[in-house]
RNA sequence: UGGGACGUCGCCAAGUGGUAAGGCACCUGCCUUUGGAGCAGGUAUUCCCAGGUUCGAAUCCUGGCGUCCCAGCCA
């Protein structure tokens, strides 16, 4: 929700009382729309783009250009963002990622209504584009090889040279560019190359490729074309066809802004968009470049792009984030000009916060130990009302049957308590939520190896629904699941991918690799409401965390991803006493 | 030692000459049938450093230091 354009924000009529109204922060970049407006720049007209390159799905930090561009768009009256697929490089290109691209920027919650465009679609103009440079003079057929090219290019601190071919004619190059477009060259003999300065400081600005020869089948164009445009080319102009005010783009093109402004300088055009440089998102834990997830996929260390563990957008929805979260995130971490690392503690707790509000609590157990409760009746069993979301009155509660043999958690006993710890342990009293109060009575463990294998316990008759006329402190409450109700189910338990903050400076990415980052756990308990668990569906298990339902469940068998965790005091204070 | 950028709390980040927002994390209480959530409070005498201008500087000037990006016929 955005503050409308008096400054005053809406009032929400959402029944729970959390302020959704966000006052969306100042960045650098409305400074400079803001500034835009008053003195008239556009004629008022706000219309951004988002041109991803569908070599790769969408990840996170193209949620963070996906949220600016069209949040813009949305913040300022009559704004406009459209999605552009910048698809100069067939070689790379796939429809597999250009619908993919398409159903997570819709999944955000984002629109470009009728404004889906190709920079594929502008090839024609853009040849003519380049012919025009072509018969300025400000453009010429290069026949240097790649390396020569390198040669010719200097270095950092000294000036390149002068290509042979950058002084033919006018009309050598016309005629050489047609054939170039008609075929009759093989690839890599000739580029054509803009005519700016090979003494340049900017090695941008030292000729650069303009076209080159690329028989390659393209996912749009086919085999119409065997020259394809480089980026910077495509893309200035691409922006100008399309009336684009403000073209937002990461901070490695800055130096590319001459190249930017000189092209659109050569041609007579209706409008000369800005392109403004924002740094990209680094997330602690987590790898970013498009090269290598792309790496991680088809050498199978993850199960696909959607793995839950992948920074991409369709891993984030499998895994059960909420696109709310994800917009939430990118608002949290703000636009800047400075390289930054944000840590991934601000995504999980932009997740928590969402899913806290929306999320059903079920029982789950995912770890069980069995309990008896000697003095319940055989056979008998109850049902208990237990509340769907305490955030949320309007959630409604549910039944949960309850009988002599239910499974809690293996971390709510101990046999010998540590300091602080008020779970169950031998004598000691709690409440199974929303049931009965129970105390343990006896261990018993397997003979040979030593390990618990169930829980004696007596319950209190006079505790039903979780409390006693007596008002007698009960500090611990457990979640449980009554035996013979539970449905089995896996759950899978995810952890970061890779075991260093920040993964993109590893030498090898393979080495990082955190072996832990996923653990399958079979025989979990979980309360019979879940049997049939539709796919995509968000539950919080009663104190461990929030869980999704992924799509390898079977009827009756359901499969869980682990979102996040629950924040996890306790689990704090025993790693600080542990040292 | 070419060019382009950036340096404000542990991590992000506002601030644009008038006396350091906010979020995450962290620390106190309170509350709690989730050790969750919620509520209340606390945490930068100081803005990379050093000089200077000014009644007044994170903001302006000068000089340092540090970090990032650029030598694809990738985007």
């Amino acid at each position: 929700m955005t503050a409308d354009t008096t400054g005053v924000q809406t009032e929400t009529t959402s029944a729970s009382e959390t302020n959704t109204t966000t006052q969306t922060s100042s960045n650098f970049i409305k400074t400079i729309i803001n500034e835009d407006l008053k003195n008239n720049k556009n004629g008022g007209r706000v219309q951004t783009r988002f041109p991803p390159e569908p070599n790769g799905y969408l990840h996170i930090g193209h949620a963070k250009s996906i949220c600016l561009n069209f949040g813009l768009a949305k913040e300022y009256p009559g704004g406009k963002c459209n999605l552009r697929f910048d698809d100069t490089n067939p070689t790379k290109e796939d429809v597999e990622y250009v619908d993919s691209i398409q159903e997570d920027v819709r999944w955000l919650g984002f629109d470009w209504e009728n404004r889906l465009y190709f920079a594929s679609d502008y090839f024609e103009k853009l040849y003519g584009f380049a012919v025009e440079l072509i018969k300025q003079g400000k453009a010429y057929v290069c026949s240097l090889t790649g390396d020569q090219v390198r040669e010719h290019r200097g270095t950092l601190t000294q000036p390149g040279k002068d290509s042979p071919d950058r002084d033919r004619s006018i009309a050598d190059n016309l005629d050489l560019f047609a054939r170039m477009r008609a075929g009759e060259f093989a690839d890599g003999t000739y580029t054509l190359r803009a005519k700016i300065d090979m003494s340049s400081p900017n090695i941008n600005m030292r000729d650069p490729a303009v076209y080159r020869i690329r028989r390659f089948h393209h996912h749009r164009t086919g085999d119409a074309w065997c020259i394809y445009p480089m980026y910077d080319f495509a893309h200035c102009f691409s922006d100008m066809l399309e009336g684009i005010t403000h073209s937002i783009c990461t901070l490695e093109f800055e130096d590319h802004r001459p190249l930017y402004d000189w092209f659109l300088d050569q041609v007579k055009v209706p409008c000369h968009p800005q392109q403004i440089e924002f740094a990209r998102l680094n997330l602690s834990y987590t790898m970013m470049s498009k090269r290598k997830l792309l790496e991680l996929v088809k050498t199978q260390t993850v199960a696909g792009w959607d793995d839950p563990r992948m920074p991409t957008i369709a891993g984030m929805r499998r895994r059960g984030y909420m696109p709310e979260s994800i917009r939430a995130f990118c608002e949290a971490i703000g636009v800047a000009k400075a390289n930054s690392m944000v840590d991934m503690g601000l995504l999980e707790s932009c997740v928590r916060d969402e899913l806290n509000k929306h999320a059903q609590r079920i029982m789950a157990v995912v770890k069980p130990l069995k309990i008896v409760i000697e003095n319940y009746p055989e056979g008998k069993v109850e049902e208990v009302d237990g509340i769907n979301n305490p955030e949320d009155p309007t959630a409604g509660s549910r039944k949960i049957p309850f009988s002599r043999e239910v499974y809690i958690d293996q971390d709510d006993f101990r046999e010998v308590p540590p300091k602080g710890y008020y779970r169950l342990s031998p004598g000691k009293e709690i409440r199974l939520k929303f049931a009965y109060y129970i105390t343990c009575q006896k261990v018993i463990k397997d003979e040979k190896t030593g390990e618990i294998i169930e829980l004696r316990c007596t319950y209190d008759p006079a505790s039903r629904g979780g409390t006693t006329a007596d008002m007698r402190k009960v500090k611990g409450t457990s979640h449980w699941v009554s035996a013979q109700h539970a449905v089995e189910a896996e759950v899978r338990l995810y952890d970061h991918l890779f075991s260093t903050p920040n993964p993109a400076e590893a030498e090898d990415w393979k080495s990082i690799l955190n072996p832990k980052s996923l653990e399958v756990i079979h025989n979990c308990k979980v309360e019979p409401g879940m049997r049939n668990a539709v796919a995509g569906t968000r539950v919080q298990f009663e104190r461990t965390g929030y869980f999704c339902v992924d799509s390898d469940s079977k009827p009756g068998k359901p499969v869980f991803n682990r979102t996040v965790g629950l924040r996890d005091t306790w689990a704090k204070i025993e790693k600080f006493q542990k040292g």
